[in-house]
DNA sequence: TGTACATCAGTGAACGCGCGTTCACTGATGTAC
DNA sequence: TGTACATCAGTGAACGCGCGTTCACTGATGTAC
């Protein structure tokens, strides 16, 4: 939430408030008037309101893909080998996440939220679009995990690692309440941190089963 | 989609369309006008649009949750103990949604749909509805599971078992696309079966992992 | 240095549209006497 | 058996509202000569 001119003003907005009510329900006017900014003004930066939640979407993702990718090849170059465990992979995604949002903590898991969002998006406009920007990261991404499990085959990696998604996303995207929850039931406050403890073992045990490896 | 009255059509319709576009982005004209009812009857029959969405939930959820209670009621009677394997529970509940809707196998997996809508839903009214009205079978079920797994720690089950909705609500919600993608990248047609035998495993060994059950 | 013009970020008001909801009404069926 | 009335499912048309988008316009800054 850096206060520098319009268009970043209207980015931030939008990325909270559709991350809060889901694309449909978030009006251009209830970002404008939040933003402090004139109603027309995104559709003379963005053109659309479609195009608005794109350029959302590629601010975030765009610098994470790249350093990503650079996280993994310096991983590679590391350690000489040419495949990573799973928990290095986990590890590199969930760290580059946190080191790119250093300065809000709080962005990473809003921006989960719109990935569930984006999932769930009826159209898939969003899903096709996303896909042919930064499919290429998430190929190869893809193919590392397959390699760090080589006692599963390919089709049962491909449905374990949606499993695990889901539970990334499913969790991540709804923290909030689930957190408000826990606190009621078990009288402790829950840090995010604890919470992502308790889910990378949990992914991790189900996407291994039976690995040898 | 019997063919009885003008109420039960609209709930049909209601149920699909919903499950394919979401609740916001289905207007009531195209579910009237689909079902070949008068837009006015909506209001009618069920007052408003938000109560025509809790009617939905209602239709399947009140037979599901006295059936699952029936169901684990005698399954407590046959075996005389006091507590259910992890297995058992698991079963149970996949069991019941089946023969409950054993004319309409699909079903089930929309609303599962429905219920990951649900749960994403911004104001939270649905999650606040479902909460009150089938918040003992919920809370029981919870219950049982936690006894399912005694090595592990309530809190810790708590996360884990919302970990294990976030993979079912996901995959299962977004089934039809991950089929597509699935049949294209390995050339064979997965049957719905298959995929509930690949998500029980994964779900169990991240439940269990540490249990001593 | 001064003037004319182009570019560009931003604005205010209006546009048409689809939405959920309302309302006066119809026509069929049931009930009282 | 016949008549008056009540009830109820369903209808057609309109209501006001909030939406995304458009458009003519402003005012500041840069550029050419």
């Amino acid at each position: 939430m850096t206060q520098h001119g319009t268009v970043a003003r209207i980015l931030d907005t939008a990325e909270q408030l559709f991350a809060e009510k889901g694309f449909a329900e978030t009006s251009l006017r209830s970002i404008t008037s939040r933003a402090g900014v004139n109603l027309a003004a995104v559709n003379y930066h963005f053109g659309s309101k479609k195009a608005l939640i794109q350029a959302v979407f590629e601010r975030f993702l765009t610098p994470f893909c790249a350093a990503l990718d650079a996280a993994i090849d310096r991983r590679l170059a590391d350690t000489g080998a040419e495949q990573l465990s799973l928990e290095d992979l986990l590890a590199l995604v969930a760290r580059t996440a946190i080191e790119l949002n250093a300065r809000d903590p709080a962005r990473g898991v809003v921006f989960m939220r719109l990935i569930g969002l984006a999932y769930n998006e009826s159209q898939g406009h969003l899903r096709r679009y996303l896909a042919s920007r930064y499919g290429n990261t998430f190929a190869r991404l893809q193919r590392l995990v397959r390699q760090a499990a080589p006692g599963v085959p390919p089709a049962e990696m491909f449905w374990r690692a949606h499993f695990a998604l889901g539970s990334v996303i499913f969790t991540l995207s709804g923290l909030a309440p689930l957190m408000a929850i826990a606190e009621a039931d078990f009288g402790r406050r829950q840090a995010f941190d604890d919470v992502v403890q308790r889910l990378l073992p949990f992914v991790s045990a189900g996407l291994r089963q039976g690995a040898n490896a």
